[in-house]
DNA sequence: CAGTGGTCTAGACCACTGT
DNA sequence: CAGTGGTCTAGACCACTGC
């Protein structure tokens, strides 16, 4: 039962499933005080730093809230918001074992104000505008609109984009430092239905992702993913 | 322009800054080894473990990648995946200061194979089935469709949601373990979509969740929310 | 082999809480 | 005030890597 015979486990992580053991069982119930570091030092026999590093620890993961001078207690609110992992396109078919193809639809300068205004730029400036087709073993799924700010990326418009997605690109020009996403759902207009093969009465799972760098906006890009190819998922 | 002169820095922070700083502004590229624990000691006039307390969090956050017997490195994939924040609806409405309220239309044992299959639970044996409608300000914004483990809920259909929200009961009674979410894109048939008094032709943002406790399925449930009156939204 | 990171100790000083 | 957690030191031993 045990192939693996070596790997002493850390005493640091020892008390950390110690103290989640008591918590799933309900010895120690929600927003309860749970004994001092002083006292698990005596009771496992270790040093206050090490007691120290599995408490934080676990208060990182909202297990557990320390108060100073008061002490740690059973964090209440647990699984109240969740989080679902978004991972990039190229990633996602990679990791299928897929093979991912590029079309390029538009790739352009552009002065439309819903643009300049989604990027922060002033209404005499302009900004770049490309839109992809992403490919899995050619067939369509997602297409990628998207607003670059020319000011942190001069050259986007030379890249050759079915070599390197504008993602990826984007990540190694700048460094990011802000997202804000936005998920919904939404009926394609006649062209993107068409790009993405869709049936008519179709939906679209749309993602909408806003970032910055340098303390401007970088990029706002628009995904749309035919909803019967494509889904979000993730785990906890 | 520091109205708050008190609060030392803690060295760590400090250190975490400076590597932040090194690798945001270019310093230290994408993939390349930083300097040893060693060198960074001696330069900070620090001890090893505020020094390795330092890089360790940074690993956490994705930003760095240590190797035993190699050295520290910078995180060559950066926002590639990317997590979406997801709130209960009793919370998220009382955020925004709205006003909920619960319509209850089915709260009854079930034995559909499609609901013992989701719980993992054998032909012979039963599950609850529940089907409740949230409203924010009198307007339909969620459609709660739930199958709950008997096993680990025997009371599920005796309790009152008018005043406690599912989600809010389960994970009072038992500690969640695990979920995993799907988030698409769907066509409501005819009676959800007057149930959500939505638009013929108007698609549904649909999260389907499944959470486990005590090493068993707890729950299934699928929440469709009209996609004109609802998203999902989060930032990093 | 020398250098790296992973873990741990036995102290220490401090800021903060509750009484 | 005594007790709590937040931070930090100056060592130590070990497992691992690359040469």
């Amino acid at each position: 039962m045990s192939p693996s015979p070596s790997k002493p486990v850390p005493a640091y992580v020892q008390i950390k499933d110690y103290v989640r053991l008591q918590i799933e069982s309900g010895i120690w119930t929600s927003g309860s005080l749970i004994p001092s570091e002083h006292e698990l030092v005596k009771q496992f026999g270790v040093s206050r730093m090490t007691v120290h590093r599995a408490l934080r620890e676990l208060t990182v993961d909202q297990v557990l809230n320390r108060v100073q001078g008061a002490g740690t207690f059973v964090t209440s609110h647990k699984y109240q918001s969740t989080l679902i992992a978004i991972k990039s396109i190229s990633d996602e078919i990679a990791s299928r074992g897929g093979t991912h193809r590029c079309e390029i639809l538009i790739l352009e300068p552009t002065v439309e104000p819903r643009a300049l205004e989604a990027l922060g730029l002033d209404a005499g400036d302009r900004a770049f505008h490309s839109r992809l087709v992403h490919f899995e073993n050619d067939v369509p799924i997602q297409l990628e609109d998207r607003f670059v700010n020319p000011h942190l990326y001069p050259h986007y418009l030379e890249q050759d984009f079915h070599t390197v997605t504008p993602n990826v690109y984007m990540t190694r020009e700048a460094p990011l430092q802000r997202a804000e996403y936005v998920i919904t759902a939404r009926m394609p207009d006649a062209t993107a239905r068409h790009r993405l093969h869709m049936d008519i009465g179709e939906p679209c799972l749309v993602l909408q992702r806003k970032t910055w760098a340098h303390g401007q906006v970088a990029t706002e890009v628009t995904l749309w993913h035919p909803a019967s190819r494509y889904r979000f998922a993730g785990s906890m």
